[in-house]
DNA sequence: TTGACTATCCAAAGCGCTTTGACTGACATG
DNA sequence: CATGTCAGTCAAAGCGCTTTGGATAGTCAA
């Protein structure tokens, strides 16, 4: 059942039978009436396609999602902000393509999408500190919202982020609170702006107590289980070792509350650990207590209202880009306490 | 730059520089290279919304993804599934288009994506027992891989997947031969597919030693972490406690070695474990020595090969249904031992 | 020289929709 | 009565591509 169809069943013109379907005020409303009775009954859909052809716009929004070629891994956010973002998506009309993209061969993927015309709009995922894609986004004309920010972009763009310096601060102080003065930090890939500024946070707030930050004691890498477990564990072999851990994923904290298990110490007690925690569907941290003392902020909210930002974008092309700081919680739970008595 | 430029840009038709670029043989070797060269340097890609007008084909693969609505989650190992899928699409140059559902609208999504004409084929997910889109599907014509079975369906159709009940009912089986005789299931929802599957493996295992399984020791919820810790500790708190477990996801065992360490048991001593490894790339079940002891199947090579699975059936629409089923392999980690003495 | 091919190209129709510009009555206004 | 206004409708063009059905020129055997 096609327009065509429709209209000749109605004995009206496509015209108005367009009109009708879409809202617009030149149409009797009796007309209208009759127009979505029968369209309703006939189970009449407009084509996307045509529809997007016509209009110039298509209707989907594009993420891009690198696939780490170390990992061969889509990043474990993503499930949850798209969850986020997809209700604000199809309430609006719009459906969402994802394009996934070995490494660096982004900007390539951003490119084709634009000039193909498979999207109105895209949301750039995982943003590096210095991203070629904003200024490219932006040549391209083509509406986007960043998840994250990128510190060495001086232009203006749209953006929503998480305060990931003041949380990582903020949770470095409790730390130093609590008497612990051998903090390991346990980052993700310190190129991503999101780590970058975690950094930050982190050695601030030892500069502030007078402590420089000890090198053996960092650590940058993707975040999965393991590398948490690893990197721990060969913390805790150390002479010197650390009383208390920073850590930038659920998924990792995991890995080092592993290794403190190993290392026949006790959470909370031994050792201490903070984690970053994205709120996922899967992956709460915990109900009444938390597991883990926790600087906590939904990446599923972040996909709603980056998804709101982009539409709006969308609809009033000429607008000032927006941006959006959403604070982390600190969360407290059975996972921190004072220093052991060394 | 669109055909129609390029084309007047070459001093020739339409028609022609088509023909070139889509690798028709009307068209000369010489003529075709120059065509080429120009789309090249011109940046010319043709417009996907006016091409899968013009041919009926939307070039476009999708999927659907069910949100639960209790935890507002979408399937964590779909970021896997689709890494592995998502190169093969590109490859034959589809894009993919997720559609987000909650919970049971899932039919409507179906009937939509068709009529819209906005894919060609879908890949579904999270079959259950009796799953109303397989008819659906087949009766809309769209050609459709199931990742999963249906058990209760009886018609002809393709799927993927893993032997889900040999796969249980050989780790039930490991376990028994260790001396374990109070054996818990942690599963996931038993009305999914996998999970019933895997529930009756387990149980056949028992029965062939004839003991009963003990509705005490079973559970079936969405596999979270904190689902498979509640469930284990409970467990762990009756008088007469399960000495293993034997658990749907890494997820949940994660959870369930929480609930253990809890209550002042050691993995692999005074309780063993046993959990079904999707292989996620966050989430390696370990390097050398496996911490768990796991049933496991890359959820990413699945992904691959459904993929592949279903470009078949588009390609060659008249084709017998296809099916694959891949065994899960038992590897052996450091979280079963024997059975401790009671 | 002719007819049959072959190789190479093109004009135009068509995919299913939106949108422009024009038309038709009905009604009010002067 | 002529004129203007307005609500409601439609025919047709156009979005960017593919594909059908020629057209043209060159080749070659008869």
């Amino acid at each position: 059942m096609n327009l065509k169809q429709l209209s000749r069943h109605l004995g009206l013109s496509q015209t108005t039978v367009s009109r009708a379907l879409n809202g617009y005020p030149e149409v009797s409303e009796q007309t209208r009436l009759r127009v979505q009775q029968a369209a309703e009954a006939l189970n009449y859909q407009p084509n996307t396609r045509a529809k997007s052809l016509a209009t110039g716009r298509a209707q989907a929004i594009g993420h891009v999602l690198p696939i780490s070629s170390s990992h061969e891994m889509v990043n474990p956010v993503f499930g949850d902000f798209i969850a986020g973002a997809g209700s604000t998506y199809s309430d609006a009309g719009y459906e969402i393509v994802i394009s996934l993209v070995k490494d660096r061969a982004e900007e390539r993927a951003y490119r084709e999408l634009h000039r193909r015309g498979s999207v109105d709009g895209i949301i750039v995922h995982g943003p590096r500190m210095k991203d070629p894609r904003i200024p490219l986004l932006r040549d391209l004309g083509l509406p986007f919202v960043v998840h994250g920010r990128a510190s060495d972009e001086t232009g203006p763009y749209s953006w929503l982020d998480i305060n990931n310096q003041r949380a990582f601060e903020r949770a470095t102080e409790f730390l130093l609170d609590l008497g612990h003065r051998r903090i390991a930090l346990i980052n993700g890939l310190e190129f991503m702006d999101f780590a970058y500024r975690r950094r930050a946070g982190f050695e601030k707030a030892l500069r502030n107590r007078d402590l420089a930050p000890d090198p053996a004691l960092m650590r940058s890498e993707e975040m999965t289980e393991i590398y948490g477990f690893r990197a721990a564990r060969e913390m805790l072999a150390l002479e010197n070792r650390p009383t208390a851990f920073l850590v930038s994923s659920m998924i990792t904290a995991i890995g080092v509350r592993r290794a403190i298990h190993e290392a026949g110490l006790e959470l909370g007690r031994g050792a201490s650990v903070i984690t970053h925690d994205d709120d996922l569907g899967y992956l709460r941290n915990g109900h009444s207590v938390p597991i883990f003392t926790a600087t906590r902020s939904s990446v599923r909210l972040a996909g709603e209202r980056a998804a709101a930002m982009l539409l709006d974008c969308i609809r009033d092309p000429g607008c000032e880009p927006k941006t959006q700081l959403l604070e982390a919680e600190l969360i407290i739970g059975a996972s921190t306490g004072p220093a052991p008595q060394g």
